[in-house]
DNA sequence: TTTGAAAGATAGCATTACTATCTTGCTAAG
DNA sequence: CTTAGCAAGATAGTAATGCTATCTTTCAAA
């Protein structure tokens, strides 16, 4: 049996649903090539409407500019992810092993999965580790958050919070916990990287590791006194 | 007694020194209060040389470009941290009262320092909250970093990790512990602002608790078992 | 007195970030 | 079968951005 997987995304991040035609889909699948290869800084309309072979004009049918499209990107990813970690932790009573399987989700390599053909989310986890965070760096934050743009990150967020009040319900910062478990995934990974000395990780360069730190550093903190 | 600060730069920072001139200290102080105001990606060297009151060329001879002068201005932030941390910690002997001060010199608002005439310190501290990991969180990483451009933060991680293994010698992760202390200090700040359902401090937005935050994740990670 | 560096003045240019308009091609309702 | 309507291709244009170049003035040290 074939399985089709689609995020529900907020219609705010969108001029026209780019999941609803090919031009569309070609837009997120190319988008995220060019966004990976060239960081999102030299990423512009016209060269992936070159790279697409349509117009500049085409792509702003679908998306206002090109920060939104970073922020339908990030938002599509942590939906992903959310889907992903509600499956994988489904069943499974003991909140120790939930948390440590959140973990290694959130800080080992994605592999592409065929559920979503227009997106390569192994490619998308990379941009996101590099250019996610700039989706909210903005000054314009505080209005696009009125929009709900980051509900998806939220979400997550809240979802991983209330594993560790399951864990702990007595633990203070569950929710500042999870942003820094988000956060602290791909950051550490990013220096793992590109700036080793930020690290513990350099030699090796071991996602793994970022996973096993990560655990030593919650479960640490939210063990009962 | 006037004592003035000077904080020894990288020259490969600058095409020339800004330190060294009157225009060269308007640039800075003038891009701090542009950036602050309208965020990095709308600040241009146009709109500066106009504020300065000079041309967009005048500003060309002093930096390469913006991004340039980003990575110069986070550097100079890290380098006056340092100087304060060791500064504040001098003649501390105990590395558990050294890291609190670490902490809340990181998480807390900076005042602004009359040692450093041309520079705001509290407007810089909020340009590195928003701004600071864009500095870094490019495609071009790997050779800004050859140009020893973020020695500056590798330092001040390198001289966090140090307490921390004063402290606890046998911690796995200290160097990785360190930079999520940075990175979390300026990452908590900016969600309890902008998106406080991240956080756990969303009603009171008082940045002592972000300190007190990283206190319970620091030392219950480091303590001796 | 000269000479050299800093900086002001002006111009120019390719690219970016959009917006507008007109046409074509397809599809689905009447 | 015909036509209305929308997606998308084609083309054009514009203000702003991110530079580079050159020429002139100012000012201070040799």
């Amino acid at each position: 049996m074939e399985v089709q997987l689609q995020i529900k995304m907020n219609d705010k991040l969108f001029l026209r649903d780019p999941e609803q035609t090919e031009l569309g889909k070609k837009i997120i699948r190319h988008s995220i090539q060019l966004i990976y290869k060239n960081g999102f800084e030299l990423f512009t309309f016209k060269k992936l409407a070159e790279d697409i072979g349509t117009t500049e004009a085409g792509i702003y049918r679908y998306f206002e500019n090109k920060h939104r499209l970073l922020i339908y990107l990030t938002a599509w990813y942590w939906g992903w992810l959310q889907y992903h970690l509600v499956f994988n932790t489904n069943n499974i009573k003991d909140p120790a092993i939930k948390l440590k399987k959140v973990i290694h989700l959130l800080a080992t390599t994605v592999v592409d999965d065929d559920k979503t053909i227009h997106i390569n989310e192994a490619l998308l986890h990379r941009i996101i580790i590099t250019e996610g965070s700039k989706a909210y760096l903005t000054n314009h934050v505080t209005e696009d958050n009125k929009e709900q743009l980051f509900k998806p990150y939220k979400d997550l967020c809240a979802v991983i919070a209330e594993i560790i009040l399951e864990y702990n319900p007595k633990y203070k910062y569950p929710r500042s916990l999870a942003s820094t478990i988000i956060e602290m995934a791909h950051f550490q990974n990013f220096f793992m990287t590109n700036l080793p000395a930020l690290t513990d990780f350099g030699k090796s360069k071991d996602e793994l590791k970022v996973a096993l730190f990560l655990e030593d550093l919650v479960f640490s903190s939210i063990r009962k006194r």
